[in-house]
DNA sequence: CTTGACCCTGTAGTATGGTACAGGGATTAG
DNA sequence: CTAATCCCTGTACCATACTACAGGGTCAAG
């Protein structure tokens, strides 16, 4: 099981070391053990936390949000039904997403086809599909 | 066709007065005929543009993203090749969005079915699922 | 014809999510 | 053993996307 100083998670994760304090400061990831000299050492389960971040971040979740995401989990001190209606709840807001994001890939596919078409077409501005 | 102040606007859309204005010095809506005593008086599609910025927003969408989606449309002006580049480029970010969100969702929709099941199940976040 | 809600411009302040030093100690390649 | 490169804390600054006045004009109900 590899450890990684801050400077090596910050190269294998695309995020900069002052990012990644700033994460520990807002608790969004665990405050690591420390060498004598200081220096954090990472456990290498934080990559995949920093990967996460960075995912849910272009997705439209704030820190917030991606905080909530990931104290969902099945501990034994929580009960079920606090975590699964918690779920349930980020599961709606995700699929909510997903929803969006198929009407705006329809509406970009409708316009790329328009496009092929070459007819003049006028306009085709993408909220047509996504005005609700 | 009915028109609009910036207040029914506002309320229609959610957004906030000061919000729509902003929208106006940045591009992202057109600025609107005035009336003699200079109230901006909005056509109802600008309703529908201020609901597209706002799903787009929720998305991870910046604004200056949400301004290039806008920009897209089959005009007379632009060659349809720049528009089907430009348009295909966008689909691709909308699907790497899609997957993702895909991913969480699997992950999260596994951990209810964990909680469900009852069993002790141990730690159960959500980033296992999407790690990469 | 006034009074309260609305709108105008302009400027300044805020929240979020970083990013950049300064000043100083630790590590490692040669 | 020393120079380059890393890491530490702390503070300050930055971009994005609003949000909140101040100071003043407009509109519409009674």
């Amino acid at each position: 099981m590899p450890a990684y100083t801050i400077g090596q998670l910050a190269r294998l994760s695309g995020a900069g070391v002052e990012t990644i304090r700033y994460y520990e400061r807002e608790g969004l990831i665990a405050e690591p053990p420390r060498r004598a000299s200081g220096y954090r050492q990472y456990p290498d389960d934080t990559l995949a936390r920093l990967r996460f971040i960075r995912h849910a971040k272009a997705l439209g979740f704030s820190l917030k949000d991606i905080k909530e995401l990931l104290e969902l989990r099945v501990a034994p001190g929580t009960t079920c039904a606090d975590i699964r209606k918690r779920a349930e709840a980020k599961i709606g807001e995700v699929r909510a997403k997903l929803d969006l994001l198929r009407q705006m890939e329809r509406a970009l596919v409708k316009l790329t086809a328009a496009c092929r078409g070459r007819g003049p077409a006028g306009e085709c501005p993408i909220i047509d599909a996504l005005d609700k």
